[in-house]
DNA sequence: CTCCTAAGCTGTACGACGTCCAGCTTAGTT
DNA sequence: AACTAAGCTGGACGTCGTACAGCTTAGGAG
């Protein structure tokens, strides 16, 4: 903020402070003021100080979308039962990355998160389908779609700065709730193990 | 391409030749690639020039998305198994979307897309879902739910231009495969009209 | 047919962005 | 005490979206 250090003096900055600081612009400014220009003003700091702190722009974003992850809670790695685990730990996620609304489109533009805790959250969850039974190939394609559907659902359900939805705005308990139901639906198919419905004769493209 | 144009002569331009333009310089260079400067290389033109036929680079981008729609076939209004066009209709968005990649990170994050075409297909959801006996609040929630999965799946399934994915490639007919799966979850679900899964017990986050 | 107006262009420019380079100055090691 | 490596500043480059002013043409009015 203060402007008075000569070329040559330190700030004291580090990667952890660079990436807190990144989160707050994200959350003071939305996606469109996260500027490399902007978190070097709030650490009182010239913008390409930071480059001595982290590589670019892109893997600063990934740093700080996996440092969001470790906020999920999986569930106990002993807990008795596994889908109720994988209920629980989807809506942890969904309410994480609700409480960052900035951050969704990223997710999705990145095709999720590639650091330590997407890395941890991804076991957890192949583990818990395992013990439900879903394992092999079948588990992989249920990981994704309880991702797509849960990364998805936050990019809907949240407006990043500014974009009213035609639609009536939604409480975030009715969001939470439609959430719920959908995942609901998802686990009851994944349990089942097969799915239902038959292509429609017609040959719609 | 060619610069020849005295300030004052026209090159013939349309707001249609400006869309098709953008959509050829997304097709070629990715999202990264899509600038105005760029569209108006191709078209032979001064960048501003461009701002005769398009208010912004936001709305032009709009207009990219929504013409895309157009090519999402819905079912005939007089099909007999609603849910099987549904069905249907979801693939054929799914599809349209997954020959588009650069585009699925834009329709999320503009949480879909506001056309008119847009409009339409939204239209014939809630109808196929009233006539499936869904129908008030809960055809709101089942469309969301719907539009979400795919447009998400699609978002996780397709590379934006170099963006390998640490999991084996799957080919395209796995992703359409595995779409159809969850998509035939949901559609039960949807179907069985009520969620089936209670909340864990234990008190995850 | 002539004039006028509006629309479609170009040239130029502004401010913001990510990022590189060179230099200064300090902290830590030998 | 000298050296080295790291942290920072100042300045700059190339790119982006887009605003402003002016020229030039197309098309309707008289």
């Amino acid at each position: 903020m203060v402007r008075s250090r000569k070329p040559g003096e330190r700030a004291g900055l580090s990667r952890e402070g660079v990436l807190a600081a990144a989160g707050e612009v994200l959350a003071a400014g939305g996606l469109e003021g996260l500027t490399m220009r902007a978190i070097a003003h709030r650490l009182g700091v010239a913008p390409n100080a930071l480059y001595s702190h982290v590589a670019n722009k892109t893997t600063l974003i990934d740093a700080v979308l996996d440092d969001v992850l470790a906020q999920v809670k999986p569930p106990a790695a002993d807990s008795q039962d596994p889908a109720a685990g994988l209920h629980a730990m989807m809506i942890s996620t969904y309410r994480v990355l609700l409480a960052h609304p900035d951050l969704v489109p990223l997710y999705l533009a990145r095709q999720g998160a590639r650091g330590s805790n997407a890395q941890r959250l991804g076991d957890v969850m192949l583990a818990l389908l395992d013990r439900a039974g879903v394992g092999g190939p079948a588990a992989m394609d249920a990981r994704r779609v309880l991702i797509v559907y849960t990364i998805g659902f936050a990019a809907f359900v949240s407006r990043p700065a500014g974009h009213p939805w035609p639609d009536q705005p939604m409480t975030e308990a009715q969001s939470l709730a439609n959430f719920t139901t959908g995942l609901g639906w998802l686990l009851t198919g994944i349990g089942s193990g097969r799915q239902t419905r038959r292509p429609a004769r017609r040959g719609l493209s």
